[in-house]
RNA sequence: GGGCGGUUAGCGCAGAUGGUAGCGCAUCACAUUGACAUUGUGGAGGUCGCUGGUUCGAGUCCAGUAUCGCCCACCA
């Protein structure tokens, strides 16, 4: 790193510039890469891979950042750390994209052919692969690139092959004919947790189904009228008396006139439509169900384009109609026909791809499938034990609700981007083998399905460290890993398939931890989206405010809760006022520190306020690493912001201006500061990687550690606890304060100096005589006098009491006497109605038995206070008036 | 239908084990050659959604209720 000379930082902190050098610097140093051969704890951490298709957003952003912060941590707390990187390669989603481009070339993939596709679609992939990752770099994290990996790589793709031939032996993957989520659009299955519901409008229509060769009819009541062609059978409740005689007959369909029987099944409702259902097994999930049951064999008449088949079932007017069409033609028809009874308007709920939000076709169909239940067993004990705990907890039960309650999941996709599913067809027999190669591929074709995106992604944690090779380094060392940090929104996607296959083949729980963050939204709380036009590109935010001031302002957002975060562009002002009040600080600091050596602090010759701020630096670095162990995230930005500004800056540096002056403590006086501002900023470091570096390089010190990412993190020290100067310091603070509050509240210009008398107990005048030249200085006094309770003056002054102490004002001319007599009046009712619910608790035998003793002595001496205050505020009216 | 979360200052939010209600922004007053106006100093602003209960004491614990939001399941 080139030295700037101090005199030349600028006053205000430029983080494009600082950033971009400071990461270089890192990387130029390797400084994030992990080594398996160290005999450190290993702390390890895998990213959830972003979709090679993906920009950066605001979630990575946080997720990013959070992660970020527990790797710098345990890098400096002395673990061997490592943050696996890599990217997913998101199979409908990267297929939609090339797809797309060929289609502007008026081309499909068909036109290609599976083998050139696949091709083209990894060239694209190579192509912007590292361009996600390369946006983290600008949120400053220090993942391992040297590891980088994607999920469709030679390593995943051996994993994915070991695991789906390993469970297929064990008889937990099988292929079947399953109602499935079909998306006509993405010609595909999806998965359950791939639809997602929307209410919409819609009509039950009552369709009245005559008796063959007798007169009546039995009506029922559907919402698909278009699937009537597919229809095997109409149930009822055994036990509804106004079908019973009909059970057992056979009716008509309507229009085509197709024979099916009446049948009595206890799924049906009795109360809802007209109680009879008709039953169309290969379109409904729960008609499958009943046609099962009663040896039905379903009729397809929909097919994988969503359009109406050309088959003897389906009415000659109608097949080839798209869904929509087919239903309002069949209407028409049936309305012509005299079988439409009545049409109800209902709202009900429609399924749609999560992805392209096409209405999902449900659709008998041969698919893949993992038999969960067996699975999820060790999956549910993991949690249950305790040996993976969820941060914060509550999502323990969600998570469990769902896997005690899991159905099977459909994993093949028919797609042709992704691991294609390792089962191979005999050409001739069709006899398939399922295994890791094609045992001759001049006889056998693979199946040309091929996995769920998640599938390879729930292995993740392991596949990334070299399984299933489980003598690889890395494995061996670094799994399982340590914490996992993600949004809630994928604990169902992703979190519970990783603890399923880590558990199944690691028999390790693949994390310790699964911290759970917020959802990111825009400032009325709505998720943002592309569509919305409501998002706000963090790569914008770090070129206007800096990184250091986004990570900043998203942890300082981050509750233990886990709420929702609410952003809007102006909320980084926060971060960024934070990273540009660290600058100047230290630019303060810097510029003091002429004729500085590198000896350690001088114990014997520390003055209060220095005692006071190492004590208070103490007591911040317990607290970040409790906080930052517990996840208390956001509580680790507040507490370093509240000590840097309110403590450090406002109280500390004023007074070290003061001691700076002094010769035989301006020494020490800028070994302090210096020491301090060195621990903040490696305290700071995690948060706010960049500036701290910067500032960091240009401090003096006595260490060849050559960065502050891996300098050692601050803790606790026992010789640093000054609790009684502490105590101390804030009843000077207060004095302080109080002065500066009399000044202007009697209109005192900062520019006239006062004399004042302090009327002090005990010991008090010598904490007194130790701070005077901050009084002098700080509250803008000239006199002090120390007086008893006898000898303070009491003409031409107003006097308020501080603590035990009683400073006196001369009073200025141009008081507003009416405002001050209302103020000094209400402040007089507020302490008393203070006062008197202390003295109901002081008098209150329980509460003197029950109450802490430090309480009661608290209590007590409040009142006290308060008693000698009223006095004096009595005074002071009566002086007025 | 089941589950979860929010409700605290004008706005955005903190408040582990119950003990004098806090932070940021906004606001008002004062301060501008001195690390920083992306600043400093001081002030004003809240009966903690509502009702009951436990307790000497409740924002905090319990019961109920209102309201907003989310998740899961889903009856054609």
């Amino acid at each position: 790193m080139s030295l700037t000379k101090i005199e030349d930082l600028p006053t205000v902190y430029n983080a494009k510039e600082t950033e971009e050098a400071i990461y270089k610097f890192w990387e130029d140093n390797e400084c994030f890469k992990a080594n398996a051969k160290s005999e450190k704890e290993p702390y390890s951490i895998v990213i959830p891979p972003p979709n090679v298709t993906g920009v950066l957003h605001m979630g990575h952003a946080l997720d990013g950042t959070l992660q970020d912060i527990l790797v710098r941590y345990h890098r400096m707390s002395g673990y061997e750390t490592l943050w696996m990187p890599g990217t997913d390669h998101a199979g409908i989603a990267t297929q939609n994209v090339v797809e797309k481009k060929l289609r502007q070339e008026g081309k499909t993939r068909f036109d290609l052919g599976r083998e050139k596709f696949v091709e083209l679609t990894w060239d694209w992939a190579n192509e912007h692969k590292s361009a996600i990752l390369n946006q983290f770099k600008r949120l400053g994290a220090s993942f391992d690139r040297s590891r980088e990996r994607f999920t469709l790589d030679k390593g995943c793709s051996d994993a994915v092959k070991e695991v789906f031939v390993k469970l297929y032996e064990k008889d937990l993957i099988y292929k079947g004919a399953y109602i499935v989520n079909w998306c006509p659009r993405c010609q595909s299955a999806i998965s359950d947790i791939e639809t997602d519901y929307e209410t919409e409008k819609s009509n039950l229509w009552e369709i009245s189904y005559s008796l063959k060769n007798e007169p009546g009819a039995i009506v029922v009541a559907t919402s698909r009228p278009e699937t009537i062609y597919g229809d095997v059978a109409v149930a009822v409740n055994p036990n509804d008396y106004k079908y019973k005689d009909l059970i057992g007959k056979t009716v008509l369909i309507p229009l085509t006139g197709r024979e099916i029987p009446i049948i009595a099944d206890d799924y049906v409702d009795k109360t809802f439509g007209t109680g009879a259902l008709k039953i169309t097994p290969a379109h409904d999930p729960n008609d499958y169900e009943v046609g099962k049951r009663h040896n039905l064999k379903p009729i397809w008449v929909i097919d994988e384009q969503g359009k109406m088949k050309h088959c003897a079932e389906v009415h000659p007017d109608i097949q080839g109609l798209t869904r929509e069409e087919a239903r309002k033609k069949t209407v028409e028809l049936l309305q012509y026909n005299n079988s439409l009874v009545r049409i109800v308007p209902i709202e009900h709920n429609v399924g749609k791809c999560q992805r392209c939000n096409t209405t999902i076709e449900p659709l008998l169909s041969e698919q893949w499938f993992v038999r969960m239940e067996p699975l999820a067993k060790a999956a549910i004990e993991a949690v249950e034990s305790g040996k993976i705990k969820f941060v914060p907890e509550r999502w323990t039960k969600n998570y469990l609700g769902w896997m005690t309650n899991i159905r099977d999941w459909c994993i093949s996709r028919q797609l042709w981007w992704g691991h294609q599913i390792p089962a191979y067809y005999n050409n001739e027999t069709g006899d398939m083998v399922v295994a890791k190669q094609n045992p001759d591929p001049a006889k056998y074709t693979q199946d040309s399905d091929v996995l769920d995106t998640w599938f390879s992604s729930g292995l993740w944690p392991f596949s990334t460290m070299g399984w299933p090779n489980t003598e690889a380094e890395d494995f061996k060392k670094f799994y399982p890993t340590s914490t996992l940090v993600t949004g809630f929104d994928i604990i169902f996607f992703w979190v519970a398939r990783m603890i399923t296959m880590g558990e199944e083949f690691t028999k390790k729980a693949p994390f310790s931890t699964v911290y759970i963050h917020g959802l990111i939204r825009d400032e009325n709380g709505q998720k943002m989206s592309k569509s919305k036009g409501n998002t706000i590109d963090p790569v914008g935010i770090i070129d206007k405010y800096g990184c250091d001031a986004l990570r900043f302002t998203l942890t300082s957002l981050c509750t233990y809760g886990g709420q929702d975060i609410k952003i809007s562009d102006e909320k980084f002002e926060y971060g960024r006022n934070f990273a540009n009040k660290i600058w100047n600080a230290s630019r303060f600091v810097l510029m003091n520190l002429e004729g500085v050596d590198n000896n350690k602090i001088d114990f014997d010759n520390l003055t209060l306020a220095d005692k006071w701020i190492l004590n208070k630096l103490n007591e911040t670095a317990k607290e970040t690493n409790e906080n930052i162990k517990n996840y208390r995230i956001g509580e680790m930005a507040h507490t370093l912001y509240d000590f840097f500004w309110n403590s450090y800056c406002d109280w500390y540096v004023e007074i070290a201006k003061i001691q700076l002056q002094d010769e035989s403590l301006k020494l020490n006086t800028q070994r302090v500061l210096k020491y301090v501002l060195d621990m903040t900023l490696r305290l700071l470091h995690p948060v706010m990687p960049h500036i701290t570096e910067a500032i960091w390089q240009l401090l003096p010190k006595n260490t060849d550690v050559k960065a502050i990412m891996l300098s050692k993190f601050p803790i606790y020290e026992e010789k640093f606890a000054f609790t009684q100067e502490n105590t101390q310091m804030e009843l000077v603070f207060e004095t302080i304060k109080s002065l500066r509050n009399v000044r202007q509240s009697f209109n005192i210009p900062v520019s006239t100096k006062i004399n004042i008398e302090i009327l002090a107990e005990n010991n008090e005048e010598d904490i007194f005589k130790k701070v005077e030249a901050y009084i002098h200085r700080l509250a803008r006094v000239e006199g002090i006098k120390y007086v008893d309770e006898n000898h303070k003056t009491q003409k031409q002054s107003a006097s308020t009491v501080v603590s035990s102490s009683k400073i006196n004002i001369p009073l200025a001319g141009l008081i507003d006497l009416n405002e001050e007599i209302k103020r000094q009046t209400k402040k007089l009712e507020k302490i008393t109605n203070e006062k008197n619910s202390l003295l109901a608790r002081v008098n209150n035998e329980k509460f003197m038995s029950n109450a802490k003793p430090e309480l009661i002595e608290q209590t007590k001496s409040r009142i006290e206070e308060i008693i000698v205050q009223e006095t004096t505020i009595n005074e002071l009216i009566n002086s007025l008036k």
